[in-house]
Formats: C-alpha cells, structure tokens, sequence
RNA sequence: GGGCGCGUCGCACAGCACGGACCAGUGCCCCGGAUUCCUAAUCCGGUUGACGUGGGUUCAAAUCCCACCGCGCCCGCCA
C-alpha cells in the first residue's frame, strides 16, 4: 500500500536502477504540474507498488485540500493535461488518485539491457567512500554456537552484505570477550586435573571423546555445569573471581588464551557452514594490553558525573541520561580496581570511531540497557559520536523461552544443520539417481544451509521467533531450497539452450513480453535495486528474504506458463532473455542472502 | 515498580519508516486440478478468515497519539 517511491539518491540512478528511469521523469512532470510540493515530497506520495491496470499511482487528497481544490477533479485534470512522459503509456484518474500505466515493453527492455549490462552487480548502488564497521556475534567463546546466537550472526552477516550492495566499504568486526568471567570458566575448570573435578561437572564428559568432537563442543560441555557450580559454591567462585583478575591483568596462564582460541575456532566452522565469516577479530584483551583501557578510565575519572563508591569503586552518575537502573549508576572501575565490560566496550568504541565513518552493532534485545549506558559513557568522556544498535529478538524453544546455554536449553546450529543436511541428502539422491556421491553432498550441505539461514533471516529481527524443527527444515514455500531452486531450474533452462545452440538475442523484444507472468516478472526484476537501497537504510535484511521469495515466485509461475525453448523465433529469444536476466537477479539476492547459487538440485 | 520490544486468518510471517483507493498480502494446513513438454523442492484454482482492547487525531488509521490488557527481555562491582 503505498510508498517505495523514496529516491535512494545522491547519483545518477536512472544507471542502475529500471524503476528510477520510469518514476524520475515522472516526479520531474508532476512537480511541474503541481506547483505546490518540492520534488521530495512528490516522489514521498507516489506508490510503486502497482495495481490493476497501473504501475505508479499518486493520490491528491493532499496536494488537492493544500490548494483548496477538489481532488477528484484535479485528479482528472492532470491525466489530461500532463505532458507526455516516457515509458508511461496511460493515465487515467480514479477518484482522488492519477494512476499511470508504464509501456510494458519499454519497462522490459530497459530492465533486461540494465540486468544484462551490470550483470552481478545488478541491484547495487555506487556509494559513498564512508567506511561502516560492522560488529556482530561476538558471543563469549566458551560453547557451540545455538541458533538463538547465530540469530545475531546471521542478521549482521547479511546486513554487511546488504550494506556493501547499498555502496559502503564494510567491515566485518568479532570482538572476542577472552577476558570475562564466561570465559574464565574454561580456564577454571580445564586447567584442573579431571581428577579433581566435582563429580556433577565430570559428568558432563559422559561419553565424550575429545578426538571426535570439535573443540567448542568438548571444551564447551562442562560450562553449564560449572555455572551452576559456582553459584553455590563459594570458594569456587573465590577462584574463578581471582582468575578473572589475573586476566585482566594480564599474567593468567598462556593456555587460557589456547583455550579461548580453539573452541573459537570451532565456532566459526559452524558459522562457516551458514556463510558466515568475519573480516577482523578483536581480541579484547588486546585492548587492555595497549592500554587503551587504562586511557578510558583516566577519562572517566574526569567525567562530570564521576562519583567515586565507600570501598574506591569508581562510577558514572547516570541519572541524568535517565537510564531505568535502580541505583541511576554505572560502575565503570571495581573496588579492586579492575573494569568492568562497559569501561572495556568504550575503548573498543574509541577505536571503532577511529576508524570507521559508521559504527554498527548487531546487539540481542537484552543488550538495551548495555548499549545505553555505553552511549552514556562515550558522551561523558566527551566523545560526540555514537554507535548505531540493531536490536534483535530472540529465537525462544516451545515451552522453554530463550535458548540458554547455561540453562543447557539450546538448538545446536551444528545439530539443526546436520538434520537438515540428512534431509536434504535423501531428497537430492531420490530427485538425482546419476548423481554422484560427492556432488550430492555438496548439494545437500548447500540446501540445507540455505534452508536454516532462511528461515532466521525472514522474520523482521524485532520479533522474536518460536522455533519448531519442521518449520526450520522446510525446503517448500517460503524457503531458501525455494530461491535456490528457482535459480537452478534458470541455469538449467539456459545450459539446454545453449546445447540447443539457441543464444541469447543481443537486445529483447519488449513488445514480445506481454502475458500477465511476463510482465508480472519484468516488474518484480526492476525492483531490486530499490529493494536493496531500503534495506540497507532500514537495516531491515529480512525485507531481501522477501524479496527473493517474490522474485522466485514470480518466476516460477512464468516458467510454468510460458514455453521459452518451445517457442520460436523472437519469442524465444525474449524468453531466453527474460530467463537469464531472472538468473543473474536471483543469483544477486541469494548472494545478498548469503545463500549458496547452486546450478543444479 | 521503571525501561524497551512485540500483539495481523487455525499456525507462521509481510505490510507500519513517510497514514491513502481498487479484494490487508505471503507460506503452511485443507480441498480440487496440472507431468508424452525447458527440474512437480513447481504451478493453477478454491475454502476459511485476522489488524489485542478502548479512546483520540484525520477527508482517510494495521500504520500516528493516549490508556489499558497479554507476552518477552532488561533494571549486577556478569558479559
């Protein structure tokens, strides 16, 4: 309903964006013949959603009772007095609204030369030479990636991607807490002989081979188990409190950074199995080591709400940025003179701010008041910038709420993939009998890849997610295989065409595209550029997953309909055409998704 | 108690930034069809039905404002 029609701008993007050639010059008219709204607020008002009959539509209620007329009849006037305007082959006014057709072969050969011309970069923008820094996961590196934590991984990967394809030179940050009490327990318990564990925490070693599993796996089985230790076991916590202070000071054992670094490796072969990757690491102790740490508090001791606590504690009266904690404080330097993770946060910030034009943070919901009380901090030391948060709701188990690995509540990511890759293994050697083994597994961990980072990127981030396995594992529908399959059969389409020794034409023939399915297609093709420039600003990814599950879908429903290799002559070739312009749009946004292209299944 | 977020067909989601019409879309489920033809993980058609409640603003509210209800998260010298 409405909207879209919002000019991405700043270039010149009738090059790279179909819908802008047809709605420019339109804007451009409409702004001439109304005489009252600047060109902004025109292109705010239009709708390029499309209709029965229309393609871009305005309503006049406004611009009508602005200049005390009635909209109706202004609405007729325009139709019959606008000069005519390229691409648009009609107008006609209904009720308040002038809706305009586009010359359905002019929007199809613009569209196919634009696809055929910028080819993989078809749908990005040339941006600005302002850098983006990127932070997301950061989980502590203490246990396997749940697919409530890969939620975070997933939405900042594809919001890197998103960013990229929008014009910016991104980078991708993980910032690894090897310096907190998640860590800490590791450490604590590892480096204790087995001998000496308590028995409730050996037992989480029951059946486990240290050779078989990954190192995020193994290493990670006890945490639970000695979080719960610690709460009711005070010399315990003595010890690991005492642990935690020797690494921030930095003399802890060098195996603890050993420890930290192989189940972190572990991690991110998980998150490599969802196309997750990351272009830095940053190591929070580095920030320590160096100083910079050491700076910040010296700063926030001359802040202007710095209070100093009975037992030397420092903290930052935080009353006056109306943060909802109960004593309006934040700690910022213990009693015994170490820092807290905030006080480490603003140094990584500082850092981040040093670098990078904009700083993003992918931040679960429960981060809140941390990402306030940060922005807080950064302005009491004077610094005017701040970070950008994207919040994201949790993926909660039927019955158990939020995934918890303390709790040990969790859907591994590594198990869900696994019985997705089971699934999908069957379907591809039941659908493939020739093929062999190799290649269907290659197919069958691409699917299933698919089919999980789909399912999590499709729900708008602030909604929290219900997960049930047979939704997760679907590859029908509204699904990743979905995407992926729609690309195959297009590849497939054009692979027999060119065995056929049809190729394609050097230019379609528009005014051949003409059956609902056709154009239909044409118009969800046109759209992605625009679909890429509002995403990125919004930083609403799963608007792509939607996208994609559009643009599938209506080509689909032109495949079946329509005969491409059947057809003849120029039909054919504007068929073919039409086929390889929605392969490469289809291969963009599973690129955007960070779905694997496959060219069969 | 305070803060933030969410509430749309039976289920799961989109639409809300910047309020617009013409049936508020989509997937799953259910029913009926399509395969001598480019991959049926698909397509075509059908049934059902929903904007949490109450007010307000407006020519016009799922969309903005207020209140309330329900759910989730947070309110550590944890991270």
């Amino acid at each position: 309903m409405a909207k879209g029609a919002s000019d991405p701008g700043g270039q010149d993007a009738a090059a790279v964006d179909p819908l802008a050639a047809l709605v420019g010059p339109l804007v451009d008219a409409l702004t001439a013949a109304l005489a009252g709204p600047d060109r902004a607020a025109v292109a705010r008002l239009l709708d390029t959603d499309g209709g029965d009959g229309w393609d871009v539509a305005i309503p006049l209620h406004r611009v009508a009772a602005a200049a005390h007329r009635s909209a109706p009849e202004l609405a007729i006037e325009l139709a019959n007095t606008l000069p005519a305007i390229p691409g648009v082959v009609r107008r006609f006014a209904v009720g308040a609204y002038v809706n305009f057709e586009a010359d359905p072969a002019w929007l199809a050969e613009r569209t196919l030369a634009m696809i055929a011309v910028r080819g993989d970069r078809y749908g990005t923008w040339e941006g600005s030479p302002a850098t983006v820094c990127v932070e997301h996961t950061s989980a502590n590196p203490n246990a396997p990636f749940h697919i409530g934590r890969v939620r975070n991984a997933l939405i900042g990967d594809t919001l890197a991607r998103v960013l990229r394809a929008a014009g910016s030179p991104v980078t991708t940050q993980y910032y690894v807490d090897d310096i907190g009490r998640q860590s800490a327990m590791v450490t604590w318990i590892w480096s204790k002989p087995k001998e000496s564990w308590p028995p409730e925490i050996l037992e989480t070693l029951q059946g486990a081979d240290e050779r078989e599993e990954r190192a995020d796996h193994y290493l990670g089985r006890p945490y639970p188990a000695v979080s719960a230790y610690v709460k009711t076991h005070p010399e315990a916590a003595a010890e690991l409190a005492s642990l935690s202070e020797r690494l921030e000071r930095g003399d802890a054992s060098p195996e603890h950074r050993r420890y930290c670094e192989a189940i972190l490796q572990g991690m991110l072969a998980s998150l490599a199995r969802v196309g997750v990757s990351f272009d830095e690491f940053v190591w929070e102790s580095s920030l320590l080591h160096d100083g910079s740490v050491e700076r910040v508090v010296e700063r926030l001791r001359k802040a202007p709400h710095a209070v100093v606590e009975e037992n030397g504690a420092l903290a930052i009266d935080t009353s006056v940025y109306g943060l909802p904690t109960e004593e309006a404080r934040a700690i910022v330097l213990r009693g015994n003179g170490t820092t807290v993770y905030p006080t480490r946060d603003v140094a990584y910030h500082l850092q981040k701010f040093a670098r990078f034009a904009r700083v993003v943070d992918v931040l679960g919901q429960d981060h809140l008041l941390h990402a306030k009380t940060l922005k807080a901090l950064l302005t009491e030391i004077g610094e005017t910038r701040e970070p950008e948060f994207v919040l994201y709701q949790y993926i909660t188990l039927p019955g158990e709420g939020r995934m918890s690995t303390r709790k040990g509540t969790v859907v591994l990511l590594d198990s869900l993939l696994d019985e997705a890759t089971d699934r999908a293994r069957a379907e591809v050697r039941s659908r493939n009998p020739e093929l062999g083994e190799g290649a269907v597994e290659e197919i069958a961990v691409a699917l299933a890849a698919g089919a999980v980072r789909y399912h999590i990127l499709r729900v708008a981030a602030e909604k929290s997610v219900a997960f049930r396995w047979e939704d997760a594992l679907s590859f029908e529908g509204r699904s990743g295989p979905f995407l992926q399959y729609s690309f195959a059969r297009a590849t497939s389409l054009l692979r027999k065409a060119s065995e056929e020794g049809v190729s394609l034409p050097p230019k379609a023939d528009g005014s051949l595209l003409t059956t609902p399915a056709e154009r239909a297609l044409v118009r969800v093709l046109a759209r992605l550029p625009r679909t890429v420039a509002n995403a990125a600003r919004t930083t609403h990814v799963h608007s792509i997953a939607g996208y994609g599950h559009d643009l599938a879908d209506a080509f689909n429903s032109f495949y079946q309909l329509t005969p491409v290799l059947k057809a003849e002559g120029g039909e054919r070739e504007s068929r073919l055409a039409l086929v390889a312009a929605s392969r490469t749009a289809l291969g963009n946004t599973l690129a955007l998704l960070g779905l694997a292209r496959l060219d069969r299944m």
